[in-house]
DNA sequence: TGTACATCAGTGAACGCGCGTTCACTGATGTAC
DNA sequence: TGTACATCAGTGAACGCGCGTTCACTGATGTAC
């Protein structure tokens, strides 16, 4: 069944889209391109008249959401007022740890990119750089060049590692968990000062 | 063939060793029961004889990892005298980056905890909760009780987080991988001092 | 603008493959005498 | 200590299943006249 150009388009898009969620909720080796498809309303024959194979379709999710992220941020930080306090408190929050769909992809994916296609390390790695350059722009100006760079760095390293952790801990040991996400988030926000 | 009681329960280590080092390599997903048995010298029909389930052995995998690290942690820390610094420095090494089947399982593990049993994420949640609180012990004294742990939680998040950047990016991205490295681990001695 | 037809997005059956798990079998172990 | 046999650790074929991918087909689209 031929549809519109356009209807083709969006379908690819709602592909992607859906690709996006469910690859952060289950990892890309758990969810198999039929149930992408089905997500996406359609049936996984059609698949590969979008795409060349599943992980050409990761690599362009991995892209999509890890460029959402960077939105997000900027969206955050603008409505925040530059409190990076409260961009900590929004990552490191129990919401965000229990929406693992709607999440950052880095922290969905920080361990099982390794094990993944050289184009799915490519995106990651250039959305996670775009990630750590537009933090350091928002952090309060340093003393050396490329301080506040360096600190973005830890800070994105603290946020992933403290984000994935306490979604590790969360069922078996909610109390841990929790202590996670507030822990990350005090050390955090003095970290983000420049003062040391 | 039947085999000694010794032999069997040799035969039952060198399954969860192999086990341990595969899943870290590639996951918990990546890895099949078969392969496994061959690592450890085995066919794959004998495996129910020593584990309930593929996910049975992943959870005890995951807990002698763990335990592992927590050894390595005591021993690195007595070889350095309580230089928390040379500690941070061996974990975000490139040797450790570029070693994942010997290297640290919560990094490996981080993000896909979550998509796993209860039983793997118990032994997960014990295991990181006792290598922070072992670090907690290796911190210096801070002012409030329960600072040191406080802080011994963040550096966890950092040190997790920033290996597991650091392996992401490490093929497409080598500059940004050492990067991630280098900062964190400065970022990091700076956290452990407790002056703030 | 209206008709005729080539194009091609989407369908659903089918492919080979590797997975976790089961089971009848083998033969050395370890126990009973 | 030596023999007879029940036990059971390990083997390898087989199971059903879901995976990524292919392909002949369908029928609406969009173009040529």
């Amino acid at each position: 069944v031929k549809v519109t150009r356009e209807k083709a388009a969006e379908h690819r898009a709602a592909i992607v889209t859906a690709a996006g969620r469910l690859f952060r909720e289950r990892g890309f080796e758990g969810v198999g391109v039929a149930e992408i498809m089905r997500a996406a309303g359609l049936t996984h024959g059609g698949f590969y008249g979008h795409f060349a194979s599943k992980d050409a379709l990761a690599a362009e999710a991995c892209g999509q959401t890890l460029a959402e992220s960077l939105k997000l941020l900027e969206t955050r930080f603008s409505e925040f007022e530059g409190d990076f306090g409260r961009y900590f408190a929004t990552y490191l929050s129990e919401r965000h740890r229990d929406d693992r769909e709607r999440g950052c992809p880095m922290a969905a994916h920080a361990s099982e990119v390794v094990r993944q296609s050289g184009a799915v390390q490519a995106e990651f790695s250039a959305g996670l750089d775009r990630f750590i350059e537009a933090l350091a722009g928002h952090l309060p100006a340093g003393h050396e060049p490329g301080e506040r760079r360096h600190r973005a760095v830890a800070i994105v390293a603290a946020l992933v590692g403290g984000l994935a952790l306490a979604r590790a801990t969360a069922a078996s040991a909610p109390e841990l968990s929790a202590e996670i996400l507030a822990s990350v988030r005090t050390r955090l926000t003095d970290l983000a000062d420049l003062e040391a």
